[in-house]
DNA sequence: GTGATTGCAAATCTTTTGCACTAAA
DNA sequence: TTTAGTGCAAAAGATTTGCAATCAC
């Protein structure tokens, strides 16, 4: 039965799409990363479910293969705490919440959140990205 | 002539306006930070400056001294590189253009950037600041 | 005086790198 | 087989912390 494998299989074209070699780490890290809804994850935290999914892999490689994931455009990164990395599971144009209690980071719903007046950029360059950060804290503080 | 001591005198109202004491490294540091125009600056950049002007300062008070000052809510924390914080004099309502290039924060000119449908905060938080980087990057890149 | 502040060095934390070893093509 | 990828440990960079010495009040 063919079945079983679909998730292995989607891992593995996204993969090869992105001109990546499958290997076993990058894999399971794949499959930890795109099965299932879209997520916010540090480096420490998804070496921390490969070591639990019995997925031998260093967190030297897991910054490594975060890093080779964002450059193909599989993942995006999101920089909302000095010294600490987020990776965004969904690359389409969107913005954050971040919850500054707990570390937290969700992605604002709907598309509706659109900006007003932006000025355009300075001569010489052109606007390579806009991030929204709506930072949270618990009420009553 | 009382006129030369302006400057000094302001620093040091805004140290006591803050309930900091005024040392002699945090009235170096506000003068150096806050006379003249605003300023992006990082803690390194910021000791550099003390050290050619021949302040005493050590690397970890300015670090101490820029959270200090930011928690007295005289200076605010702008995060846009991860591992990296800049400092901005400019506390009030604003945005930020960021050069990937060369690392620069420029406040974005004018209050006209406004953001049209923002989402109400999660039951149980409250917004407590909306942070808005347009990141740009060099033409034709 | 006495309690806050500083300097320094060491510690911490996140992330990157060098290199011998291993695995994919 | 040949080249890319991995693991590990060490390095690197940013920031914080512990503690004795120093300074503001």
């Amino acid at each position: 039965m063919t079945t079983a494998h679909r998730p292995f299989k989607r891992a593995l074209d996204r993969l090869h799409g992105a001109g990546l070699r499958p290997t076993r780490q990058r894999l399971g890290l794949a499959r930890l990363l795109f099965e299932g809804c879209d997520r916010h994850v540090t480096a420490e935290q998804l070496h921390g479910e490969a070591v639990s999914a019995d997925l031998p892999v260093s967190l030297a490689t897991v910054y490594n293969t975060l890093n080779q994931f964002t450059a193909a455009g599989l993942l995006r990164e999101v920089v909302v705490e000095a010294g600490k990395s987020y990776f965004d599971t969904n690359t389409s144009d969107h913005h954050h919440f971040f919850l500054e209690n707990t570390g937290r980071l969700e992605d604002i719903p709907g598309d509706h959140l659109a900006i007003q007046n932006l000025p355009s950029a300075p001569t010489g360059t052109r606007i390579a990205r806009v991030d929204v950060i709506v930072r949270l804290v618990e009420d009553g503080e």
